[in-house]
DNA sequence: TCCAAATTGGTAGTTACTGTCAGTTGACGC
DNA sequence: GCGTCAACTGACAGTAACTACCAATTTGGA
């Protein structure tokens, strides 16, 4: 997430009719050494495990400096993080209905952002829970950005019903949703299923 | 966590009168060691903030080595993160009356685990939050203990309503409840108001 | 008092990550 | 074409969190 895509969108002068197909030649390189770095780094962690793997070995594999690693990942830990899903979220919640309840309205979304996705998506998103799952490292740092998703979710609903994003109900609801969802999803099956279970059964109170 | 306290319980021979009471000279000098690392480490963190406090000031600090730092604590996150509350809890939970709904009860354990806190453990417990709440770092490490804490209090309800430790009815149940927890705390005001608002709030099934 | 075991400190090494700085390369006006 | 500028890159040095290992000290028990 953060830096990379969206700051470098200043394509000055010319590109009379090329609108976002001719980023330009830096531009292209650049998003063809990260896509190298990505898959190289993924080639390796399937075949030496995550955490003996190390960066210079991803960076030579992609024939690029340790340096310049860091320049397109902030961490090695990032390499995993990338996350196309959550971004989704956040946006179709935006653009969810105001006829219904907060947390149907949740539910729509992560069900519109899952079905937003193409197949190749979905299998990479696979490949990338599997490697999360079976490495404890990964596991909390993929929570973090969880959290950090959901927190940008609690604004969102913070906004929708004119409350302050720090209110106490807020945080609470944020809160649960986040803990709902973390508890229900295992790898084993569907997502979009399994979230959409939790958040009902979150909206009739958890009766036991 | 881990290692330190309950796996060094092997007293052998002797202590014909003493129960708990007297763990032995070099109990209690690593006890009192352990304890200094850690308030010395708050100290600093207070002082200087978490990320620019290295190991080796802390050590200095509680006058052992670097080596036997990492002897008492595992990491460095391991510091901010022992927490005395959660085990508390569950075990507050494995005594609540049957009678009760199942947040009813979680509610009520919570409330009776708190009361069981002393003045000083509540202050220590608002600092560790404020800290882990300031910090990046610390906060994905504390996912990793969320993690835990909920499969502790996923347990302890299983068993009360006699279900799988990992039907997904119990381990949604866990993670909203923790959610709304820590969603609930602030640094300003009563804990136990905070957290039976917030678990009340859940029953209704979060309306916003 | 003496021995064995536990505890400790020191030293060297690995790895993720940061900062800097000079060399190169693509972009753009001419 | 061509020079200039900015961005990109790689090499280097450095920091900090660990890990492994061994020698020295301290402690508990006989």
């Amino acid at each position: 997430m953060s830096s990379g895509g969206a700051a470098a969108r200043h394509n000055r002068g010319m590109s009379q009719h090329a609108e976002s197909a001719a980023p330009g030649l830096r531009e292209r390189k650049k998003i063809r050494t990260r896509a190298t770095i990505r898959v190289e780094a993924m080639r390796l962690f399937r075949e030496n495990g995550y955490s003996s793997t190390t960066v210079e070995q991803i960076a030579e594999a992609a024939e690029v400096s340790p340096s310049t690693f860091f320049r397109y990942y902030p961490t090695k830990e990032a390499l995993v993080l990338t996350d196309d899903l959550d971004p989704l979220v956040v946006r179709a919640l935006a653009n969810a209905p105001t006829g219904v309840s907060a947390l149907t309205a949740v539910r729509m979304a992560f069900v519109d952002a899952l079905a937003g996705l193409d197949e190749r998506a979905l299998l990479l998103e696979r490949e990338r829970q599997a490697l999360v799952a079976s490495e404890p490292d990964l596991r909390s740092a993929m929570l973090d950005d969880f959290r950090r998703n959901l927190e940008l979710i609690a604004d969102a609903m913070a906004v929708r019903t004119g409350r302050a994003a720090d209110s106490f109900e807020v945080r609470v609801f944020a809160g649960a949703v986040i803990g709902a969802v973390q508890g229900s999803v295992d790898m084993t099956s569907n997502i979009a299923d399994q979230v959409t279970a939790a958040l009902e059964y979150l909206e009739q109170g958890l009766p036991l």
